[in-house]
DNA sequence: AGTGATTGGATAGTAGTAGTATCCAGTATT
DNA sequence: AATACTGGATACTACTACTATCCAATCACT
């Protein structure tokens, strides 16, 4: 299909088009003389994709590039490709490994594995601090409350990873960053379902 | 305290503290003449949620405005804080309220409220509308596994809400900006951890 | 064959965000 | 008196994510 259909197929505007294939996040079409190219379903997909991952998962463009580089990469394992997006969703943190003192504390206790160097134990660590600083740091209960929950997710997610048409790698990298927004919104919404339950009124 | 205390005590820039003196999202201190203004420990503790707003929620400064207004705000109540504080948290989304069918059927399958004006009711929408159309959308199944796991942090959430020091709506508001990362780095883990036990491996 | 629309490719411009830097004159401090 | 620091104003910068314009080649259609 030419460019304009493109366009038409998934509504992101013909100059944007143009800018992610001068990024490198859309692969150039198939030449088919000096002003003319062909683009395919996969382009089509490629677009939805970037679309999902800009507008769901609120990644910059230089991070979407990573993802999608992942996705493309032909011999990439499952479990660096998971390591590897995950160190490129938001929040950005690239310190070298130091020690995470608040994460290992919490993993230790839960029973889980602790390694300093993996993008998330920076991110929870930071994660916790902040919280902390702002005054309202996580009980352990808290914090133990919460892991149980949360595993329970995380073992459905790896259960079901074998079952997907998709390439493991781009179940596990999209799966990560667009489930979660999914994630958030259930929280806020039950947060509003029991106090509603509970006090009574309505939010706008 | 002097302004160049504050910057010592928060590790915050001094141009920096200016531009939020500038931007109102901190309270100027108290002159005490000409050139000289008197700041306070609160000074302080604003900066520290200024920046964890900023750093760890990733909330540009226009929203983190709003959500320090609502904690400053006196006779506002905790249901319409915490639907506001929503609001003000990515993902944006502000269509007007109209129907949200995916989420609709989720909330009726699991028993909740659905209100298609509440914000994270679009925010939910969006999300799974967004997964579908880069091809990984989730099973009625799934959904209801993260329901469930999720209605059980958000009822510790709400018991635990009384028993605070901080005000009732500023823990809502900053519980809800401030945990999430908390929550997205652990499903994470979890997820590195069962794949680890599972596959063997390691990853940066 | 002629005409207008479309295309790929290059380049420039824009809007928003979050600072950073500089300058100033008036105090504090020593 | 000399130096340092302050509040306040203004200007500048870097980055992101587009959006707009221009161009010459070339399609599609008559």
């Amino acid at each position: 299909m030419r460019i304009s259909a493109l366009v038409e197929r998934t509504g992101v505007p013909l100059a944007t088009v143009k800018y992610y294939l001068r990024e490198g996040l859309l692969p150039p079409g198939i030449s088919t003389g000096a002003t003319q190219a062909d683009y395919t379903e996969d382009h089509v997909h490629r677009l939805q994709v970037i679309k999902a991952l800009t507008s769901a998962a609120g990644l910059p463009l230089q991070k979407v590039k990573i993802v999608l580089s992942l996705i493309d990469a032909p011999g990439s394992d499952l479990f660096s490709a998971l390591g590897q997006a995950v160190a490129s969703l938001p929040p950005y943190r690239d310190e070298p490994a130091t020690e995470h003192p608040r994460a290992r504390a919490l993993l230790e206790r839960i029973g889980q594995l602790y390694d300093p160097a993996y993008p998330a134990t920076a991110q929870l660590e930071h994660a916790l601090e902040a919280a902390e600083e702002a005054g309202i740091g996580m009980s352990d209960e808290r914090l133990e409350v919460y892991a149980r929950q949360i595993r329970g997710i995380a073992e459905y997610d790896l259960q079901r990873m074998g079952s997907s048409e998709l390439s493991p790698v781009e179940y596990a990298v999209l799966g990560t960053a667009l489930y979660e927004p999914v994630l958030l919104a259930m929280r806020r919404l039950a947060h509003q379902d029991i106090a509603a339950k509970r006090l009574g009124g309505s939010a706008g």
